[in-house]
RNA sequence: GGGAGCAUAGCUCAGCUGGUUAGAGCACCUGCCUUACAAGCAGGGGGUCACAGGUUCGAGCCCUGUUGUUCCCACCA
């Protein structure tokens, strides 16, 4: 599959042409495979409903990078792909679908809806996973799963039926979070605080025994008709005598206790607080502890019930100024003062949570909670950054049973059965079909779903076949790096964790690799309701994946949030086409050659290029191993455009036209070859496009051996020799430069230097990069009106007599002495103080001395140029 | 109320366990269409690394405090 390189990079044509060729070769796909480590990473999968987004490109492209970068280097590297059924997110798209048909729940059914939500599935579940092959994604698209397969539903089937055996799960009546507008429960982790501005309602109860008021405050008078008490802190000496008595509810006209807990505190307020056990998850637990009566006077969906009296019917707003109407009227209000207030929204569709009371499902936390901690405490599995694991660890600290059951009919029903004969609660494996205890045998299922981060928790194992004892479940789990933003760590990351040690034993990975958010330009977050949002499938129509990945990684540093600004991917897009103009170039030269080993003898330029590779392809291995992408592909980036293309490349163009082509051909080659290696986890469209445009072995680039560090090819002399020369050109170009010497104009050059054979090799780079014609090395020249240039190594000497202003020279000669001086000086009070010397490392010390020892020369130099001027 | 991040060039950001004169991209200035690339080449200007102390032979990096900013958590009704 050699073909010639079209003139210009289009990554529209190359792309999709690539991915196709990878993926229906197989090279995704990973087996069981002993011979071979394996290393997993489990994708997070994303919602049926999403379409791609720019979070989405940075967790794929950080997942790819790492599964391309480990299966080059010899894993058995597996990355699986999947989606979520996102119960609560699916299931409000489908209503808010029937709705503008005229059709709810009701008039379908749950089994008609299901189909619908089924079908919805069908036709919106491909399009995000066709939108992360354009991405480049390498996942294994033959394992991709879905949480509602057959599969990942026996695993959840299974952890709900364990966990109710182990009395680790329960059903009760107990305060949860209520989303009026999804009609469902939700966690505590999916309700949303955010200030708002409130009122502060000051209210009077009287004594029941007439003896004057008890002065309170709310900010939800309304729930005043479920009050069953008020409370005040048992210390406290102003309420001391009351404790026990009761006051009067205003305008129900019923007695409740004034009982004392500790909850309240004495600072705040009047030190009194109204309790409302059905709608506040204080007052709830102060009711269980007083044995308070719990009344519920909210509907469902958000509107007063019966046990609301005249109010009745009203929406919860409405009923709160009527309310506060006629306590004014009955003269029970105090004052009422405006106050910041954080109000709980569901995180789905920011409806303001109401808590209430009902009966559902619980997970018993504290047990699973443990193991959890511990994992992480032991470094059984860590978190990169560091830092997160606070966060981490504050959660599973404080967490409070978890409300799995909810009331929708997208996703996975609760197995539980109930006898309506006897009561008897059935949860079991297989679909019961008459009660064990009585015989009934007219069962009726739970009606309620469960939370769809249940199934996700089970995902790193039950993609893995889990609970039947796979040969995949055995090789791959526990999975290797996890790789997800930090907003999702208590949702997904928290709960994979409990539920992978309390189920499978083991951590289910041993990395968190964490990433921060991509935000717009201004730094504000991209939201559908701002429209800030930026579709990376548009980017990649414009410039492409390559450049899409590249900009991603580029400046990402772990945990750290970043800008999308478009000149960044204009930058990627511009190093894309910068190599692969290095690739034509190399082309262009190889001929019909398809030689790839390096040639027997190197010239000084290329065991340069060969050491600097090979320091690349460490740092690079090294910077991967330790999750620092940002670092490893801004090092690709300088060797690629700095050392390879504008020096190396420049540096070889004399010989290409001599004999020695073949030779300078092969070691083109082969830094390209290696540069592409390296460069593939990044940019993996560009790289294999041109890698199989050059001589190679193997069928694709993506299945070739990541290279190593060649102790044969570390040449420190060499490299120190050329950065000599290159210093040189530097200082001439730039001395020219200053000069307004234009490149046409063209000049002989005296160089006196002790390293003349180093400069006698480098005469040739010196006329094509410093513009000489003639070069002369030797111990010293007496050349008429030149200018002279200084570095450490070397004074050279440039016949530019009519552009010489002797005085101008001499100043600059001076100043540039005097800075060269300077910084001597700093050396060697360093070198001066013993302090330094004893307790600085050696290294550091040597590194001083040659500095000082090459300054001095420069000064040396630069005292015999002022000298000859006079 | 608790916790965390950030503060480095005009802009956006790197700077890994403290070690020469702090880097990149973009923007800006000068000169170049040098037959791979003008999406390019060469050169240049521009930074008291938020502030104040401290530790150290040595601090952008470590410690303490201050200021500004962003975020997370938390039931003060």
């Amino acid at each position: 599959m050699e073909r010639e390189l079209a003139k210009t990079y289009d990554p529209r044509e190359v792309e999709n042409r690539i991915y196709d060729f990878w993926e229906s070769n197989g090279y995704f796909h990973a087996e069981v495979n002993k011979d071979k480590k394996p290393y997993t990473i489990v994708m997070p999968p994303p919602n049926i409903t999403g379409q791609l987004h720019m979070g989405h490109a940075l967790d794929n492209t950080l997942q790819d990078i790492l599964i391309r970068w480990r299966r080059m280097q010899g894993y058995e590297a597996l990355w699986m792909p999947g989606t979520d059924h996102a119960s609560i997110a699916t299931e409000a798209k489908i209503v808010e679908a029937m709705r503008k048909e005229g059709l709810t729940k009701d008039d379908l059914g749950r089994d008609k809806f299901l189909e619908r939500a089924w079908d919805w599935r069908a036709q919106y579940g491909s399009r995000i996973v066709s939108q992360l092959r354009k991405m480049g994604s390498s996942c294994d698209w033959e394992r991709e799963r879905f949480t509602m397969d057959e599969g990942c539903s026996k695993a959840v089937r299974e952890v709900f039926v364990r966990l109710y055996e182990e009395g680790k799960i329960y059903r009760g009546e107990r305060i949860i979070n209520w989303c009026p507008h999804c009609l469902t429960s939700i966690s505590d982790a999916e309700v949303e605080f955010e200030e708002k501005d409130a009122f502060f309602y000051h209210l009077r109860y009287p004594m029941a025994d007439g003896n004057g008021y008890l002065e309170l405050a709310t900010t939800r008078p309304e729930t005043l008709l479920g009050d069953t008490a008020v409370a005040v802190h048992p210390d406290d000496e102003r309420y001391k005598a009351i404790v026990g008595k009761n006051v009067i509810l205003p305008i129900v006209n019923k007695e409740i206790p004034i009982v004392a807990d500790e909850y309240v505190e004495m600072d705040f307020g009047t030190g009194v607080v109204k309790i409302t056990p059905a709608h506040d998850p204080n007052d709830f637990e102060v009711g269980l502890r007083h044995n308070l009566e719990v009344i519920t006077v909210t509907t469902e969906d958000g509107f007063m019930n019966e046990l609301a009296g005249k109010y009745e019917g009203m929406s919860i707003l409405d009923c709160r100024k009527a309310i506060m109407e006629d306590l004014e009227a009955g003269g029970y209000v105090v004052k009422i003062e405006p106050m910041k207030h954080n109000v709980g929204q569901c995180y789905r569709c920011h409806t303001t949570v109401e808590p209430r009371v009902s009966l559902q499902w619980f997970v018993k936390m504290d047990e699973l909670a443990k193991p959890a901690i511990e994992a992480v405490k032991s470094g059984q599995t860590k978190f990169v950054p560091e830092r997160f694991e606070k966060v981490y660890f504050h959660w599973l600290e404080n967490i409070r049973d978890w409300c799995i059951s909810r009331q929708l009919w997208w996703g996975h029903r609760i197995p539980a059965w109930y006898c309506p004969e006897c009561g008897e609660t059935i949860v079991s494996r297989e679909d019961p079909t008459v009660c064990p205890h009585c015989g009934c045998d007219h069962l009726h299922q739970d009606e309620d779903t469960l939370d769809t981060w249940f199934s996700s928790a089970l995902w790193p194992f039950s993609t893995m076949g889990w609970p039947d004892k796979t040969p995949e479940y055995d090789y791959f789990y526990p999975t290797h790096t996890m790789v997800t933003g930090y907003d999702i760590i208590f949702f997904w990351v928290v709960r994979m964790m409990f539920s992978g040690l309390a189920y499978t034993g083991k951590a289910p990975f041993n990395t968190v690799f964490i990433h921060g958010l991509v935000r717009d330009s201004k730094g504000r977050k991209m939201s559908k309701s701002l429209g800030n949002g930026i579709d990376p499938l548009e980017i990649i129509e414009e410039y492409g994946a390559d450049a899409l990945r590249f900009m991603l990684a580029t400046g990402n540093s772990p945990g750290n949030d970043m800008r999308f600004m478009q000149e960044k991917v204009e930058s990627s897009r511009n190093f894309a086409n910068k190599i692969w103009n290095a690739a034509r170039f190399i082309r262009m030269n190889l001929g019909d050659k398809t030689e790839l080993s390096l040639p027997d003898t190197l010239t000084l330029e290329d065991k340069w290029i060969l050491s600097k590779l090979n320091t690349l392809t460490q740092a690079v291995t090294d910077n991967l191993e330790k999750f620092e992408l940002g670092m490893a592909v801004q090092k690709l980036y300088d060797f690629i455009w700095d050392d390879f293309c504008d020096w190396y490349i420049e540096l070889c163009k004399n010989r290409l036209q001599g004999e020695d082509k073949e030779n300078v051909c092969r070691v083109l080659v082969y830094v390209m070859t290696n540069m592409l290696k390296l460069l593939h986890p990044f940019m993996p469209f560009i790289t294999e496009e041109i890698w199989q445009s050059l001589p190679h072995t193997g069928d694709t680039l993506m299945r070739s051996d990541w290279p190593t560090h060649d102790k044969a090819l570390a040449f420190t002399a060499e490299e120190k020799e050329m950065e000599r020369l290159m210093e040189a050109i530097r200082a001439i170009r730039n001395r020219r430069a200053e000069m307004n010497v234009p490149p046409s104009k063209k000049t002989e050059l005296f160089i006196e230097t002790a390293f003349a054979d180093t400069f006698k090799t480098g005469a040739a780079f010196m006329n094509r990069l410093a513009f000489a014609t003639d070069v002369n090395v030797g111990e010293s020249f007496d050349v008429a009106g030149a200018v002279s240039i200084v570095t450490p190594d070397a004074t050279i000497k440039i016949p530019l007599a009519e552009l010489v202003d002797t005085e101008q020279e001499k100043k600059r000669l001076q100043k540039e002495m005097d800075n060269v001086k300077k910084q001597l000086d700093g050396v060697n009070a360093r070198l001066a103080n013993p302090a330094f010397t004893d307790k600085a490392p050696e290294a550091v010390v040597n590194g001083a001395r040659e500095q000082a020892a090459r300054l001095q020369e420069k000064l040396a130099l630069l005292e015999q140029s002022m000298a000859a001027i006079g």
